[in-house]
DNA sequence: AGGATAGTGTCTTAAAGTGTCATAAAATGT
DNA sequence: ACATTTTATGACACTTTAAGACACTATCCT
């Protein structure tokens, strides 16, 4: 298996679910399990299967907790991340992550061998030039 | 063995699978597998045996996934592949992939040694002309 | 408690993807 | 050149997947 590849554009449901796309499923089935890890990063977010996030967190802890710009790059990517399950095929973010990618009803998802991406599609367009 | 040679002109049925020629196909099952990785070039499909595409992709694991310009990198180059696998001796391009190498109902494959690239034939016409 | 809001399960429909067969075309052996 | 085998194509039936809709549950708030 080769992990996460290629771009996938998916809608949201009315309540702000979206479908993972059957390969991504089907990594996640293979390789790793349903608990992941979404992260905002500057302007879109970031998806990792659970021990994905153990193995960058686990570089992140090489930061020294006393160096002023480590600290606030840690609570940067800590304090946007949630956990969430994939349920019946689905996952839903929460309304202020969704807000931080700028997210209303379409997204595009991009993926990145280990992990995953999520869009909004004008932003991805602007990227992808 | 010598790998993928010579060009070959296939046409799409009507999901949009396309055949893989015979010695292409018995180049793969001697020397490789029936897994596939497509990878969106500029204008037209490179497809990479499996573990040809392992040792590219080995070259971009030095790049660090936190760095934004390594990160746009990245992204580009996984954003555009997707897995495939031979089922019936044909491949399914995902809709996105035949778009962007222009795919309608024709298709060229040029063998490329260890590669063999797909193209639309008005493209390849230009290309080879 | 009642009413709102957010989250979850499940069904329906449409579209995309897959398996398989029949014919046509090409390649191969003698 | 002929018969035989292999390969490519088109067609069709079947399965899976994605999208939207709706009803039900949980939570929060006053």
């Amino acid at each position: 298996m080769n992990g996460f590849l290629g771009t996938y554009n998916i809608s949201l449901d009315d309540k702000g679910r979206l479908n993972v796309p059957a390969k991504f499923r089907a990594t996640l089935e293979k390789e790793y399990g349903p608990h992941l890890v979404v992260c905002v990063m500057d302007g879109f977010l970031i998806v990792f299967p659970q021990n994905e996030w153990g193995t960058n967190e686990e570089k992140l802890s090489h930061l020294n907790a006393f160096d002023k710009g480590d600290r606030n790059r840690l609570r940067e990517f800590y304090a946007g991340a949630t956990e969430c399950k994939i349920k019946s095929g689905r996952i839903l973010l929460p309304a202020n992550q969704r807000e931080a990618a700028g997210l209303k009803k379409d997204a595009v998802l991009v993926g990145m061998s280990k992990t995953f991406e999520i869009w909004a599609p004008d932003r991805w367009a602007r990227v992808s030039g």
